[in-house]
DNA sequence: CTCCGAAGTTGACACTGTCAAGCGATCGTG
DNA sequence: CACGATCGCTTGACAGTGTCAACTTCGGAG
């Protein structure tokens, strides 16, 4: 009867976390919506953990996909750098279900599931090499190393405050609230 | 045979999330380790959801405090921010527990616990107050918001990303943690 | 003494994740 | 063609969970 019974239990998982949240995630309820028996979708996860942790690689996925597409047009070095920033920051809006898997360590065992930190590395890569080609060679290794956290701190915190935090309250729509995002890393592209 | 069991509940309760996260916690574990019946921490918490809206009023608190505490003695504006923002990736790496609840808003309603609210507007407010002194009164209102989101996020994005990203995983241990902190901090103060 | 509310217990219910076993169809191989 | 194996999935069971309801126990207040 399924299609793509793997795809369907993915598909259903996002959705009733985006309904209920991380603790409405309930594998009996996944299943239901599928159309299938509880134990159905054992055949392809060995258990709930191993769900979420393709929910994460595939958030890290695409979060590479969308910093590098936005690093990747003409440009400085810094407004690639921005723009892979800004790019951050609307995947986080976007798709907070996936953001906030991928941040929530506990879940997801690096050893058991070795892909994920792989696809975590990957998107942190993108961010190391904008950083890279702005300072330039004659920056030491410790000193990049320092402007890489403080560029993703920024990014990563506007982020989770406006998903997770007061920041996102505060804005009626998307609109005045991407607005405050341009000034937010205008702001600090300025002072930088 | 108790002598206060709701701060018992309270405290097995932080105690059982270190030990296995959020989804660890067990409202017949906590009674358990609290050494009574499954239904007692009942008569102090309407529901698991009261227990975890406590924590997350008591680590807004205790945020408040440090803040307030760092940026209370002598110095310029900008030199009271910094040691705020200090103290807020410490509280957060100290207290990742309490940290981490106060930033999972689907795990607390806020129309049902307007004092968590109360508790979080008050920590911004004191952020808010710094930023105020630094800038001063020359400065448009927007143009305020923009600041203080923008170093609510830095402080907010290097806390998060050391104690559930990638981050925290590169230092060996807490001192040249700490370092990159202070490296981290430096950085953003000399280029704003 | 009586009564009442506070503090805590016992029992039940529906729900959860996961282990174990089974079932029909399809397929590769003899 | 026959036939065992494997795939995709189902049924059944079990311990653990949050929470509702009803019960006990007991220290004061009147």
């Amino acid at each position: 009867m399924a299609i793509d019974l793997k795809a369907r239990v993915l598909e259903a998982s996002v959705q009733l976390i985006s309904e209920q949240g991380l603790g409405g995630l309930s594998l009996r309820e996944v299943a239901r919506r599928a159309g299938v028996s509880h134990q159905a979708p054992y055949h392809y996860f060995e258990d709930k953990a191993a769900i979420v942790a393709a929910l994460v690689e595939e958030g890290f996925h695409r979060l590479t996909e969308r910093m590098m597409e936005a690093s990747s047009r003409n440009g400085t070095a810094t407004q690639r750098l921005v723009r892979a920033g800004r790019a951050y920051v609307t995947f986080a809006l976007e798709e907070p279900v996936y953001f906030r898997l991928m941040f929530r360590p506990e879940l997801t065992d690096l050893k058991r599931f070795p892909a994920v930190e792989f696809a975590g590395d990957r998107a942190l890569a993108v961010l190391q090499q904008l950083v890279d080609e702005k300072v330039g060679a004659h920056t030491g290794q410790v000193k990049k190393e320092v402007i890489v956290s403080m560029h993703w701190s920024l990014v990563h915190g506007l982020a989770t405050l406006l998903i997770d935090g007061q920041l996102g309250e505060k804005f009626p729509n998307a609109q005045t609230r991407n607005r405050h995002v341009e000034q937010v890393l205008k702001e600090f592209a300025e002072s930088g």
